[in-house]
DNA sequence: AATGAATGAGCTTTCATTCAT
DNA sequence: TATGAATGAAAGCTCATTCAT
């Protein structure tokens, strides 16, 4: 018999990573969970109510290693632009480091049911709020204006998730660095490079 | 004989877009798309080979609408940068219209079956490339420039997609403009508007 | 419009044996009866009352189309013993034209309703009938001794088509006769031949 | 853990012959099957991939015991006469003993699908052996001569079929007898009897 | 605490039958 | 009379969940 492993519930999560990345919900069985979890169909629903439990969980605990990454980072340091650059290079390790991530939270839309949806809807708060602030940062200082910091948090956000989802591999290797161009300048580079 | 109604399938899809649009697929039952589409269960399989089938052809139709809306509205006749804005615009008004959109558009991952995938990846294609061509037309013209085009295209298509999907309502009517301005300024606005 | 035509019926239970002797009775769809039969599927109702009367239509028909061929030649012109070999010999070549005949024969079985059963009883014993005379009228001719002409009548029914349905092809060209003499004489050939 | 019972696939297969056996394989619904196994549907699908393979199995574990009772008794311990004697009573018994297995094994042709007929064909394969060498050793014993081996067990087991399914109850106490003086001698009894 | 065989509600899908044309 | 689109009852099958071991 295996003794309790507390961190087994995050063994499980792992692997359903995994599996939700490239299945959808309703093509992901528990049997599948358990046997590449390496554990019993049973064991599951003593670490997660149900499915849907464990699959909140996951994105959950996904946004929440992000957070854990980057929050840190994003004091207030450095020039507020230079932390938005290290934001993204930040966001491409994590894609790289775990290649589910930006689909997963994607779908956070998931349930209807508020109660389990809270934490979700919160961590994803938490997150615009920490892109927001060192947005409102820019504003005022060189050259940026920033009437609508929270839209802008959202289009930066935007720009992150569209590429790193959707622009073929193989990326450039400054591709942060043209991320961050593009949100602080547009298509429209700016005098010094002009 | 009873005569096949053409627009059958076109109604179906129309009620299914609504369910589709609340629920997550595997939410979403058969019996529950027949009695919103006013037909029996059976009538589905006549038009759609299966479920996935049927999920598939609503956000192809939906896709499809969409670029016979925007595509006529790219023609070279005005500057691009007014192109783009015009695109905004429509994309603002086809969410209005059909708010499912951009969730459906979102799930496009959904098969594995390439067979199935590809009439969506063609016009996922389809669209980047009518909004990369109109972004070409901006380099050079005034003051734009744009190296990495369809770098450029994902990341103008992901600052409106993030923001119709997560910016709480009420939106401000110049939204699209903004928008817009936030993908060839960024947060630095143009030298006139200082 | 197709005038109404009598065959029509004939035309369908044509087709349907092909059906129904490749595949069993609840793989074979009206569908496929229909479009085999070159008519739609509401036709078939019209002939028909519905799939099950469509297939014991078929097996009677069969069989009544046998009895139809074989009975005239069951008439005691010739020596009781001879008229067992044109027998086999008939059947041989109706399985040869109808090969589907003997497979659908088998199933009588089919339905439990008695009512729709009858038919196919009725044909069936007077088949048995036909080749039970022909039997006893071997008895006290010659060295034949027929205690029980109601069993042997059931075995050389059995002999012939245990054999036309399994032994494998090609068939020697006197197979008819090699049935014929194993139910006269068994593995003990006749006096006259050893 | 539940321990997994052994027998349960056996079980199962014994209340399927009983519906199998008097409807029709469209007839039977996997519902029946699981209450008259009373176990829930779902469990048949533990042991069974579905219903063909049910059916199947069924027919095969039949003759797999049918060949289990005779083929010990096939050893030539006595003279072959007398062994067919024994197969036709011990099909007797295990026709009184089973009364649907007569008709399933007939079903065999059931699939189309080689991969799962052929533990069917080999079963009636082996069996179809079995009676051909004991046929073989009449030959030169005595005063029977057997040219065709292969067709006279073909005869054989038609002959103990058809009378098994098709001769009305009750049977004559020596109806093995009977029919095993069918198949040796045919309706021209031994001289012995004369 | 862990297991996985068993469960059975509920799903997708089929297909015999109907009936407006 | 023939048609075949539409029907919907009923089938086969799945899989989240339970619970005896």
């Amino acid at each position: 018999m295996r003794t309790a492993d507390p961190t087994r519930g995050e063994h499980i999560l792992e692997s359903a990573a995994r599996l939700f990345h490239k299945r959808r919900y309703h093509e992901v069985r528990m049997d599948d969970v358990a046997s590449h979890a390496g554990v019993a169909k049973g064991t599951l629903y003593r670490y997660f109510q149900d499915k849907e439990a464990l699959y909140l969980a996951l994105i959950l605990s996904s946004m929440n290693r992000f957070i854990a990454d980057v929050e840190p980072l994003m004091a207030d340091s450095q020039p507020a632009a230079e932390r938005l650059r290290t934001y993204v290079r930040r966001s491409s390790a994590f894609c790289e480091r775990y290649p589910y991530f930006l689909d997963l939270v994607q779908r956070v839309e998931g349930t209807d049911d508020p109660e389990r949806l809270a934490p979700l809807q919160e961590a994803r708060q938490k997150l615009l709020a920490i892109v927001t602030e060192v947005i409102q940062q820019l504003d005022g200082t060189g050259r940026f204006r920033v009437p609508h910091p929270a839209l802008a948090a959202i289009a930066f956000v935007g720009i992150i998730r569209q590429t790193f989802r959707f622009l073929p591999q193989p990326w450039p290797a400054n591709l942060p660095d043209l991320l961050a161009d593009q949100f602080l300048f547009g298509v429209c580079p700016p005098a010094a490079v002009r």
